[in-house]
DNA sequence: GGCAATCTTTTTAACGTTAATATCCCTGGG
DNA sequence: CCCAGGGATATTAACGTTAAAAAGATTGCC
């Protein structure tokens, strides 16, 4: 990109020096004030902010981030939404992940990459060597990621939301614990009478499907119900449909259908609706995300809602102890899903959940 | 935020002057090697460029910030999403402006504010005088929009995802063209022999929803078709819910109902579900936004897709003509959405829209 | 050959901040 | 009365970049 701009034109932002001038004292005393309060007479101070709050100073960041190395920049890359996602998990997150890290005096700054993990590295880096990043927030940490060790080596601060799967202690993360939302959600189908119970997950690679997975596992071990239905599929629509088909084609079929995203129980609410069977009344059904759809379709499924705002909090919190050199632990937080029952899960009559008011 | 920081410390960034001293000249013949290539003769170009290569130099933002008042960084103010919408056009709308920010040579900090048009002025005008931001997007812009004023009157060059509703001619702007849109999806269901075409839209003060109304009014004019039925409702899906019970409840009932929103066409979906109708082959339906649920229920609501990764592009090119200083008029772009057929507005068989392959 | 015109490169200074160092001023002890 | 100790404040220099101005090199023309 050429730069057009013709060197420094006027503007109307506040220096230090101006608010020096105006308190009769230097420049340094100012930033003192400021950074560094107990360096300067109480007297003084107050004289000083009292020039802050008239001149309505800010101090520039980007002559603070040149001359500290530190910008109050935390960098976040998104990822492309796949047309099929059903969840709004990541928009949610983004959202609530900028408002603590403003909270704290960061701001948030995008970062775009091709695809796969090298170039996400490679973004990076280059984000790096551009300008200074005080931190970094991943997401959808998986074993062995190689975004860790980049990070790592480089020395730089970052927090996952996502734990570390192999059991890496030193890495701050936050998570939320899905085999306790997994079984929760199959000891709620279970509750109501259900004992033939299966489960489509993700496939086996994908450690938080497996963690998901757990949860149905050990609820149907507690109480001594069969475990022979389950899938490990991809996560689609199309892929639960096909799963749900086959656990209603068993000799024993399901009853109850407890799925690891909300876009394979849509995907199981398809198949119930070509073989005309009520989800709810005929099979229970349950999601993971809570996304909208869940709340929209006829009848609401019953999800899994993470506590996406407490996560935000907590990252931006662990990163600014990392920031702090705050010798303590790294942080990890393993937050609970909350179950939001509606009425793919429930015998109850096929009313509308929303109140017809 | 406490600076815990003591002071610049050694850093892997290869700077200007030593990309000077292996070339053999000075930083400034550097630097304009590579913001003002015609300054510096072809030969020591060459030798310049191949130190920069040589050492992976990447220009210092935030000196460059410092220096030139320009950050290359443009802001955008995410909202928070509400629980019941089901878009995820915003989400999509934030990667594609980064990817078209990134290309461009730019990045995208995000903005937060309080809630209303008061506080995200000031939190802009707050950022602003925090750090050099180059531009702003604006989204959902509205009549006599604040934001707009606020902006003009600090000289900050943006752009907006939404048109000025009051005839503004020199704000650039990019916008969906509403009105074809629906339109277009009007004139789908009256060609699958509709007579009695209700809609659905959104309450009379959103310029937006006015706009999409137009568009069913156009076409219902074009075939002489009835406009009596109509509904200005709040963007909800119990708002359509009701709504469509309402034209299906009229002496001579609705048989297609064309939406301002996939929100309110679920609604509609909902309130057939209640009444025993099916979508498609006994009442048709269509939406407004190809929000990932139009694609996840059953059937799939036809509905209109904004094709969103080219408002992107287009906006971060209004921002580049203006940074430029282009004399041009600014830029206004009014582009058209793409109706998505589904089963939702189709007579034929309650087939899937998915094959089973 | 002299000198202006032009092209190329270097030097200087500044953007706004803050760590490190220097200076000043006051108090108290000898 | 003088000086050490120490608290408060000021000065210096640097972070990495680039506009503006200065300096140097080259060319062409009379």
């Amino acid at each position: 990109m050429q730069h057009t701009n013709r060197g420094p034109v006027p503007h109307g932002h506040v220096t230090l020096v101006q608010v020096a001038q105006r308190a009769g004292v230097s420049a340094q005393s100012v930033s003192n004030a400021l950074n560094n309060p107990d360096r300067v007479a109480p007297e003084t101070r107050k004289r000083i902010l009292a020039a802050v709050e008239e001149l309505g100073y800010e101090p520039n960041l980007s002559a603070r981030a040149l001359r500290n190395r530190s910008s109050s920049l935390i960098a976040f890359k998104m990822r492309p939404s796949r047309p099929d996602k059903a969840s709004l998990l990541m928009d949610d997150f983004l959202y609530v992940l900028n408002a603590a890290a403003v909270e704290a005096g960061y701001h948030l700054i995008l970062c775009h990459a091709e695809d796969g993990p090298a170039g996400e590295i490679k973004a990076y880096r280059e984000l790096l060597k551009k300008t200074s990043i005080d931190a970094f927030v991943l997401a959808e940490t998986h074993h062995h990621d190689d975004r860790v060790a980049a990070l790592r080596s480089w020395g730089v601060p970052f927090a996952s939301f996502g734990r570390s799967w192999d059991g890496d202690e030193s890495l701050a993360w936050v998570d939320v614990d899905g085999r306790a939302g997994t079984r929760a959600a199959t000891e709620h189908v279970a509750a109501q009478g259900h004992r033939r119970i299966g489960h489509i997950g993700w496939v086996a690679e994908s450690e938080l499907g497996q963690d998901r997975r757990e949860g149905w596992l050990d609820a149907c071990r507690d109480r001594e119900l069969e475990t022979d239905l389950q899938a490990a599929v991809v996560d689609s629509l199309e892929a639960g449909r096909q799963a749900a088909h086959r656990m209603l084609d068993a000799s024993r079929p399901a009853t109850a259908l407890v799925c690891g995203s909300d876009t394979l129980a849509l995907g199981v609410m398809r198949a119930l609706h070509e073989r005309g069977l009520r989800p709810g009344a005929d099979v229970a059904i349950t999601g993971y995300d809570d996304s909208p759809t869940a709340a929209l379709v006829s009848p609401g499924l019953t999800t899994l809602r993470q506590p996406i705002d407490e996560v935000g909090r907590q990252l931006i919190q662990a990163i600014d102890n990392l920031m702090a050199g705050d010798p303590r632990e790294p942080q990890h937080v393993l937050l609970e899903p909350e179950l939001v029952v509606r009425g793919s899960s429930l015998p109850g009559p096929r009313t509308s959940a929303v109140p017809t008011s």
